[in-house]
DNA sequence: AATCATCTTTGCCGACCAGCAAATAACTTG
DNA sequence: CAAGTTATTTGCTGGTCGGCAAAGATGATT
């Protein structure tokens, strides 16, 4: 619980100067904004229009931004915090879908159906730039280069799925666990005094690879007295990142004790 | 093995008049594949300049059109036929991440690494169009509608990954082969006197579901023994699709027998 | 500081399902 | 039509991991 990671600081700091409306001069949430690759290659000026023709808006833990089947009304742009996307199953267990951090947007994956299939929620307290949907839709038409970096986005995303789909598909439990922490280790690890700090429940972790808080406690608590990682209260450290890779290359898990 | 679908058939029947490079008057082929959601929402003209700069390509079964290492060279519209799209962990095994049928396409997942990250089999001879990765990015810059149009195809497959991605998270093998089985009907399934048959192998199910052969094996024998689908020689019909749904959506697998 | 809420650990049990092996079936080829 | 090839079936065994339960740890609240 030392810090707190570095782009949060910097615009809570500022509660924003004129975060309303359409404004011509941008706030500090917007103009980080502009770091997204959503706005890779665009010029200054399509920038801005387009994010002047947002609402800035923040979000706080456990609020639902949308909920399965929702119909979609806005798309979101993450500047601060963190967002998990899930799927809840018939029989009423969820699944994380993906994290969310800053940069990346969040409600364009359901643009084509009407509603949304999946639910957002906050896991971190978040600021946002906000477009109705069909505001952002008339912007499509202006600006190339949304699309091309939506695209980007997008296929990274499938990527991510396409590798996570075949670890849980051919990998054991705790091949899959350690490839997640190690993805992880970048999107929304934070650098504590030399360490990569992750901020996850058990729980979390098990719905992200498709296995029980139980099973991932147990590996937690042994990779923890190996020296591979620091396991704490919703949060995991990584000691030891080779002996990780090492893991989630280890087609058979080896017997415990 | 009695009828082959009817898409297939109008294209062969017809060896395509002038098959090569850059025509002005469209093949059947060419033709056909305006039928793809690639071209929906396009003019007539826009659609015969893209077509034209594509080359018709015929691919026989177990063909790799790219394998995973790759460098991306082209991208390919299938026409008629069967690609499945799969990829091979550490260890070796296999693993199908989706059935490309006709109409879709194929190596955009991947054009926005320099490599690719799977691998294209053919599983039934193919024909196709097929543009240089070059050609196509400015065909891109012209044509707006190629990249909304790849949007939604991508979303679309977005979702499916996410769906199989919680079904294989939470769902029992049961659950989750009725369920691929339910999504195939209308992807690769053609209508044989009244019923869906569906021609893949238990190999291939069980690398779509994340199971083994003989799992599969064994739940299609009873589901066959029940009327519930006709499990034949590397085909699957489906007899009652009701009692499929309902396997689908029961979280617990009664006890067999 | 004490109580409460929540997250985590760990023992235990058994179900689901992977994996081998060997027999059988279906299709192909000579 | 017979031999060969490939796909499928089915019995059997055991391991991985899900799931309950109860105790323990950590942090929040007052």
């Amino acid at each position: 619980m030392e810090s707190i990671q570095t782009l949060e600081t910097a615009v809570t700091v500022h509660p924003a100067g004129h975060s309303s409306g359409h404004n011509s001069r941008l706030s500090l949430s917007a103009s980080l904004a502009l770091r997204s690759s959503l706005f890779s290659g665009a010029s200054s000026a399509a920038c801005k229009e387009v994010v002047s023709a947002a609402r800035e808006k923040k979000f706080e833990s456990e609020h639902a931004i949308f909920s399965q089947g929702d119909s979609v009304r806005q798309v979101v742009l993450l500047i601060s915090g963190c967002v998990k996307l899930l799927q809840v199953g018939a029989n009423g267990n969820e699944i994380i879908l993906r994290l969310i951090g800053p940069g990346e947007l969040i409600g364009i994956a359901e643009s084509h159906t009407r509603t949304h299939n999946s639910t957002a929620r906050v896991q971190q307290p978040c600021t946002a730039l906000a477009w109705e949907i069909s505001t952002f839709e008339s912007l499509f038409e202006r600006h190339t280069f949304l699309r091309r970096n939506m695209l980007d986005m997008l296929l990274h995303h499938l990527d991510d799925m396409h590798e996570r789909f075949r670890e849980i598909s051919t990998d054991r439990v705790a091949a899959r666990l350690s490839s997640q922490i190690i993805r992880m280790r970048h999107q929304v690890g934070r650098q504590v005094n030399g360490e990569i700090e992750i901020s996850i429940s058990r729980e979390e972790l098990a719905q992200l690879t498709g296995t029980t808080l139980f099973t991932v406690s147990r590996l937690l608590s042994d990779w923890d007295r190996q020296g591979i990682v620091v396991a704490r209260r919703e949060a995991v450290s990584i000691r030891n990142l080779p002996a990780l890779v090492d893991l989630s290359e280890t087609a058979v898990q080896l017997p415990l004790k």
